[in-house]
DNA sequence: ACACCTTGTTCACCGCGGCGAAACAAGGCC
DNA sequence: GGCCTTGTTTCGCCGCGGTGAACAAGGTGT
């Protein structure tokens, strides 16, 4: 929910991240046009059937366009309509993580999951997950760490706390 | 444009099509809700305003989402109302990578579709996938390479992470 | 408190291989 | 003869995977 003009910033913001947003366009501005289809806008003061009705179909096309990462049948991982392509190991990372999304995944599964045969060095797995979050924070996923348990994939605008993400 | 809900047959007609429309929203009717992008409406009587920015955000969604380049009988591939001709061995590539819009061509796949009989030499693919991309960068078209699993067709203004194309 | 260890993050670096493109040569079509 | 298309060679970039090291943060023992 944002209020249009004023909470422009917010609004870019939101963009960015690809969050569903609904704009409140005051009595006499012109809504900003958009082909994004995770927005919409309401004109104030607000009608109640109208509102309901456009939250609606936002949450219903956000499922849509895919609530859930998900790597698709070539290897590619997508996550609301935005996707990038992963090297081989941080493929698998990526994969064992997305299997159990939102859950957490210890690093002895993620060590099998990337090398089946070997096991790795020491780091080798942080510095893999050290650039797999790089590489999938430009279309809103995270990894988050749990010590001593293991990593947990998730959307960047929810850290499970209410708070936000480094950086 | 549907006059709801006198018009229900045809907004389903419209839906299974896949065409964009506008619902015109009877006075106290309620707006079905619906998940898809390409669907939105008003309220009669319609706000002037309103309209014309609901339209022009429905053709930004149409043209993000639904539509796909197509290689007509004549061999040209048209998008979005540009056109270009192709040399043999590139219309097969592009032919073939039209065909699987937005997901992943294997290198193996192309060539195939290229060369029926022969293996073309490691670089030949390249070079011709170099030279389509110059030809079709001018009508909005791009070629993106994964690495190590093959090339996708996609829209130059939507590289699939939000940000632009090099160049 | 403190020192010490463990766990995790990130950086610089190396070797390798996939990939891109310029340049060149050869053949075909108008 | 000029232009276009096709294929090959060659060069070089850059991404990937892995290692070691520096650093940060949490945990435990005394």
């Amino acid at each position: 929910m944002v209020r249009w003009p004023e909470e422009e910033d917010r609004l870019v913001a939101l963009r960015t991240t690809g969050t569903p947003r609904l704009l409140f366009v005051e009595a006499e501005g012109d809504p900003p046009s958009s082909g994004d289809c995770l927005e919409d806008w309401v004109r104030v003061p607000v009608d109640e059937r109208e509102l309901r009705s456009r939250v609606t179909a936002l949450v219903a096309r956000a499922e849509r366009h895919g609530r859930r990462p998900e790597i698709d049948g070539d290897g590619l991982l997508r996550f609301r309509g935005r996707w990038i392509d992963l090297p081989p190991v941080e493929h698998a990372l990526a994969a064992a993580l997305v299997d159990r999304f939102g859950a957490v995944v210890g690093r002895e599964s993620l060590a099998r999951a990337a090398w089946p045969q070997d096991r790795p060095s020491r780091n080798a797995l942080d510095v893999h997950m050290s650039r797999l979050r790089r590489r999938i924070a430009p279309i809103g996923l995270g990894v988050r760490t749990v010590r001593s348990r293991g990593y947990l994939l998730q959307t960047r605008d929810d850290d499970g706390n209410g708070e936000h993400w480094p950086k």
